[in-house]
DNA sequence: GGCGACAAGATTGGCGACAAGTTTGTTGAC
DNA sequence: GTCAACAAACTTGTCGCCAATCTTGTCGCC
């Protein structure tokens, strides 16, 4: 009996040495939402069981409850019985995307300028100017999309819903590869700038109805770009 | 060793034999959540494990997945080791969740006007005259929340969009005894009758933009009487 | 009499083993 | 040579057991 209990013991110690630390649930979730969302895993490909349970080193139950979770994020599609694939992004789905995006932003824009101290955005009113200019200059789209995503961040801290920011959040990891490829598409990434611009402007002006309108038309925009390039895209 | 087997298939056929059909993860979350949704459990009460095990005759490890499910829809809060409660829903919460609610609704108006033809609404302009003017009058509010909610998933299957229904679906079941104190409070139903005759009649009309503003303003009337009577309503 | 500590009971958490189903490879006949 | 049927290996689904943690009740001390 007692062997049997310093074999348990053991073995867990092991495992705890062996991988450093044993992953959480919610780590390895984490880890498998980035590999998705920066498509190290390509759409459609199969994910083990038994693969990840022994990548991760960890029992095939706990990679079960993740592989749970991710469906009810909508990142995979489980078939009884056969697994689990990363879901496919249709082109009809992300144009739903893009249009519920389009309220929610417009909406977080709005709630952002009445929440937040008008100076809050000269930052941004800064960022748009000489320096994004540059960035589009020299096609230096990564520099430009850090930027854009500092701005998204702030405005969704100061919308102060975490209803909106939690459904935004679902939405935007499953569009990132998108909005990647769209801001590279021939004369986007300028007119979303200019489109940004008179969105801050109106939130330094504190007029969050104009901002919300304004945010809302430049994701139209960038869905019709989409639409007009989607051959190129997906 | 053989007598083993016997005595596991012996007891799963008596299961099966018992209950009828062993109850699905889907079943039994579909069930607690209109529970939920109903206060047939109040919120803060606690769902213990072996309890709905016993109850829905299913092992405890698919109640478990069960209260996975419920929590990453926001329904339960789970503590580690002391077990799921049913959420409470805060004020601010609320208030948070109809600001999402008013421009998701907002953009199935719509989309909805776009996607339908015209004459689709002419059954809520004819429901939204005399017959709701009626329900108000002899305070049937339980007639009234019924054609709303029929309206309400008009309105969400002619939208078309899969990621807003989805997501609409979320906040209904969180809201809906909420929506139910609000009908009741004084003059709301009159007032709200009279704001969806203007949105139902723009419908009727293909504009879609003025419809969208106007259910706009409609939910945030509607927050604005829940925020004035909050007192009596949580 | 009240408060703190300890032990017993109960509940949740984690895991490995077994069962069911699917895919793949092989063998046989047409 | 091709197709179908069967078998074996592998993958997913289900379940019950044991460990860890919290709750509760009781006892002893201040």
């Amino acid at each position: 009996m007692s062997g049997r209990v310093v074999t348990l013991k053991t073995k867990a110690k092991l495992r705890a040495r062996k991988s450093g630390t044993a992953s959480s649930v919610q780590d390895i979730v984490q880890t498998l939402r980035e590999r998705i969302a920066r498509h190290d895993v390509s759409p459609g490909a199969k994910l083990g069981e038994q693969e990840l349970a022994a990548e991760f080193a960890v029992p095939r139950t706990r990679i079960r409850e993740v592989l749970g979770v991710l469906e009810s994020r909508g990142l995979i599609d489980r078939i009884p019985n056969r697994g689990a694939v990363v879901s496919r992004l249709e082109l009809d789905h992300v144009f739903h995307l893009y249009d519920v995006r389009a309220v929610l932003e417009g909406l977080c824009v709005r709630l952002a300028t009445e929440n937040a101290p008008p100076e809050t955005w000269d930052e941004f009113v800064e960022l748009f100017g000489a320096p994004m200019d540059e960035f589009v200059a020299n096609r230096d789209f990564d520099a430009f999309i850090v930027v854009y995503e500092r701005f998204r961040r702030r405005i969704i801290e100061w919308a102060r819903n975490p209803v909106a920011a939690r459904m935004l959040d679902s939405i935007y990891e499953k569009t990132n590869v998108v909005i990647r490829r769209i801001v590279i598409l021939p004369g986007r990434a300028k007119e979303g700038l200019s489109e940004h611009r008179a969105v801050v402007a109106a939130m330094r002006a504190g007029d969050g109805e104009t901002a919300e309108r304004l945010k809302r038309m430049n994701l139209q925009n960038a869905k019709e770009t989409l639409r007009r390039f989607q051959k190129y895209v997906l």
